[in-house]
DNA sequence: ATTCTTGCTGAGAGCGCTCCCAAACGCCAG
DNA sequence: CTGGCGTTTGGGAGCGCTCTCAGCAAGAAT
């Protein structure tokens, strides 16, 4: 039976408001009596029972990390273990503790629960101080049910409500550049794969895209168009689909995606780069691997975890600040062999 | 402000205890009290504090999941998050939640709290019911802060202690029947790369790979034994180290270090399986989409998540029984091209 | 010497729930 | 009509903490 507040005060022979003092730091003790109270926590192992403070304090230092619906794409895509990390690390650094909240389809089935209901259970029972919110299809419902329970949250991507905040990486951007740098390669039928359009960073890359295409002066070919799910077979699929109308190169819209690609292109005898040249989107660790390797837009995976984490800390220990907090990182281009150039 | 359980009491004319059995699904409640008071719940939208609930009943519903030290590994490897879909399946079926703990090194340096702190703290704040640990060390901390705090757990792999309840899959059964296939094909030079020998089940692989030599009367030859890390350019510098040893077959006892080590012979100009047959271990998703695809031995990883939660939940469950739980998976050797047979 | 600060300490209430116990309420048998 | 019994209900205490407020001592100011 691991001790209380009150038994530590009692060996320390003060009351529990003075023992409650010393361990949240507070200032008016005298520091010998500061000194015996540690004394005692040291030699009890007393730490704080985390109910009981969260009763009273109504914070819980917790926050969840939120990764609905599209769970299969998540695990076979090293982009989530990658941002996971960086939410870990923040969430260490700030003394913070981290919920998952993963709901696989398979869960709906034949489920006491519903996915919606675990939602509103999760957020309800202030389990949670925050929630970020990853990967998230446009009408998720969380979104909902975060802005009706008032529960502050931030988006890794961006989300259009006047009330989100998010972290996002300058998708657009990235993909203008990707494109930009086939056309200085001197290509013109440039097709894409782009992610699930029912995700904002699938439908910036796309817009990317058409960015880059419009400014050239070049006509967007709905053929040279193909939705994937950013997952290695979504991409080896949409290949297969976009070969009839022979790109001399695509952008796909996530390095998994490319693989994917990659692999659809060698089945029917084409060669990357010679007969066309592959561009892809993440660069995961993978991407530097295959063979060729793959040219890419480097988005900061790690940094947008530990970035949303921080957000959302700053968001709950200022709750005064009403302000609507939202960051862009940029994104970088990096050219390995896929595309065409040869890398010295 | 949601509202509370004296709040539903109040609303639908009874007590908190009243609202209180309704919630717990006690008996002894009038079926049209019963009724209303469900009434009252939906309409409200209340659910429970958890705060005030687990200070009350002293469980969370919470478990952790905590993968100490060897973070790098886990993020590369495709074992991780998949192991991590069984374990919050499990958890989502069961209505628990999943707290998860991961400790990267960079936290050490300059820290304000250690790893060890982290985890006296986590463990003894009492935020979680119970703990499975995945990818330990042997020599790793957590375990002697678990015992010691009586916290129940759940070890992924094995662990030699008679309080330690593990989930396993049998590591020294599916090397050997690895090696044993090389040596059904004729190989008789066939080396291993192995995971970090201070963790079970590298070891046991091993152990696996040396019975079925020794059972063939082939003599141990320490020079085609190579310690790796689990990882791809681990397995890659431990193929390199193999090289001038000249095998015709290698067991890696993971599948990324497998790939490493393709890596390797390819840029020594060495084909496999037609040079050197290759088996790897784990038969993660890449295993098959690499090319050669790769002969692999085949571990239920999500089961192992699933099972580890299972049983642990039991556990916490059933406090009353003493014994000490254990399981052992089977493993299966899955045949593809790169052993160098045919593959109908 | 008296009042006013200021710094430190302790007591009490309360966070929202569970659980034990006693009271109230039938209902049936005697 | 009363006693006994099982079911249903409500009240109180308590889980371990925080936080406000009042008390107290000691030094500063009057």
């Amino acid at each position: 039976m691991p001790p209380t507040l009150e038994e530590v005060a009692k060996l320390a022979g003060v009351s529990r408001s003075t023992v409650s003092r010393v361990i949240n730091q507070q200032p008016n003790v005298r520091p010998e009596v500061r000194e015996r109270v540690w004394e005692v926590i040291r030699q009890t192992g007393y730490q704080p029972h985390a109910a009981a403070r969260s009763l009273a304090t109504r914070r819980t230092r917790v926050i969840g990390l939120v990764i609905p619906q599209a769970v299969t794409t998540l695990f076979t895509d090293p982009y989530f273990p990658i941002f996971m990390r960086g939410v870990a690390d923040a969430c260490n650094a700030h003394n913070y503790h981290l919920m998952l909240s993963l709901f696989s389809h398979r869960r709906a089935q034949g489920a006491p629960t519903s996915q919606d209901a675990l939602y509103q259970q999760i957020l309800r029972s202030r389990y949670l101080d925050g929630v970020v919110v990853s990967s998230a299809t446009l009408d998720d419902p969380v979104f909902h049910h975060l802005l009706e329970d008032g529960v502050p949250f931030v988006i890794a991507g961006r989300y259009p409500h006047e009330r989100a905040n998010y972290v996002d990486v300058d998708n657009v951007v990235g993909a203008r550049m990707a494109v930009e740098h086939l056309l200085r390669l001197g290509h013109e039928r440039i097709a894409t794969i782009t992610g699930p359009l029912n995700m904002f960073a699938a439908q910036d890359r796309l817009e990317g895209y058409r960015q880059a295409l419009t400014a050239r002066g070049i006509p967007i070919d709905e053929h040279l168009i193909v939705e994937g799910d950013f997952t290695e077979q979504g991409g080896q699929a949409a290949m297969k689909r976009l070969l009839p109308y022979r790109p001399t190169a695509v952008f796909a819209a996530s390095d998994m995606m490319a693989i994917g690609a990659l692999k659809a292109l060698r089945e029917d005898g084409l060669r990357v780069p010679e007969d066309i040249a592959l561009v892809g989107f993440d660069d995961v660790p993978l991407a530097s691997m295959v063979d060729p390797a793959l040219t890419t837009v480097r988005q900061p995976i790690e940094q947008l975890g530990s970035m949303a984490v921080e957000l959302l800390i700053s968001l709950l220990e200022n709750p005064q600040r009403e302000t609507v907090h939202r960051v862009v990182l940029p994104t970088e281009l990096v050219i390995r062999a896929s595309c065409g150039v040869r890398v010295r």
